[in-house]
DNA sequence: GTTGAGCGTT
């Protein structure tokens, strides 16, 4: 009754597979491997990668020979600090749960293969993704952002030139290089680019 | 150069 090893498709080897989370993005096998083989014989580390850009995703596998390695790499390792973060390891697991192995194999239930094609996974965690999505988000707030600031100068500079209406000599003579009409300006001395001429 | 919940390849 020595049978509650389950790690996977490699059970056969009597392999157990630890989950190390919250790793950094820098951090490789070979610096996991130094830390997880002192509390045992680590068989193998696997770090999951993005194959467009080879950056691992923040996460490892170590795999041991023995329960109880892992389970001494767990609660030694489980909230160390490794390259400046907090990991977290504990045990794998495949698919939604781990007791759907039969034969060494794992018994994942396999969704619609028809229907929703991006309902896939919620985690999408990569770069070109957030690097889109951003960068169109960022050309539209850029030109807001520069839409605000122009006014508020505007209004700001107008403001304290009533304000101080002291040397009306002098605020004239920069008034006249920087705002030709302090009202209801037609022409602005900008790229050629009015941000409020072109409608979205 | 960037980010931070989660579960993997020969």
């Amino acid at each position: 009754m020595s049978h509650f090893r389950r790690s996977g498709p490699q059970e056969n080897r009597d392999t157990f597979s630890l989950l190390v989370l919250n790793v950094s993005f820098r951090t490789t096998a070979d610096d996991l491997l130094p830390l997880f083989n002192r509390y045992g014989d680590v068989v193998d580390i696997y770090i999951p990668r993005d194959r467009r850009t080879g950056d691992s995703r923040g996460f490892a596998f170590v795999r041991y020979n023995y329960e109880d390695e892992a389970q001494y790499a767990v609660d030694g390792l489980d909230g160390r600090k490794v390259d400046g973060r907090v990991i977290m390891v504990q045990f794998a697991k495949y698919g939604p749960n781990a007791e759907k192995i039969h034969r060494g194999r794992i018994i994942e239930e396999i969704p619609k293969p028809r229907d929703h094609f991006r309902s896939c996974s919620p985690r999408r965690r990569y770069r070109d993704d957030y690097r889109d999505r951003d960068y169109r988000r960022r050309s539209r707030s850029k030109s807001r952002e520069r839409y605000e600031h122009d006014r508020y100068r505007d209004s700001d500079y107008h403001r304290r030139s009533r304000t101080r209406s002291v040397s009306p000599d002098y605020d004239r003579k920069h008034n006249r290089n920087r705002i030709p009409s302090p009202k209801g300006t037609p022409n602005r001395p900008r790229d050629g680019h009015s941000p409020r001429s072109g409608s979205p």
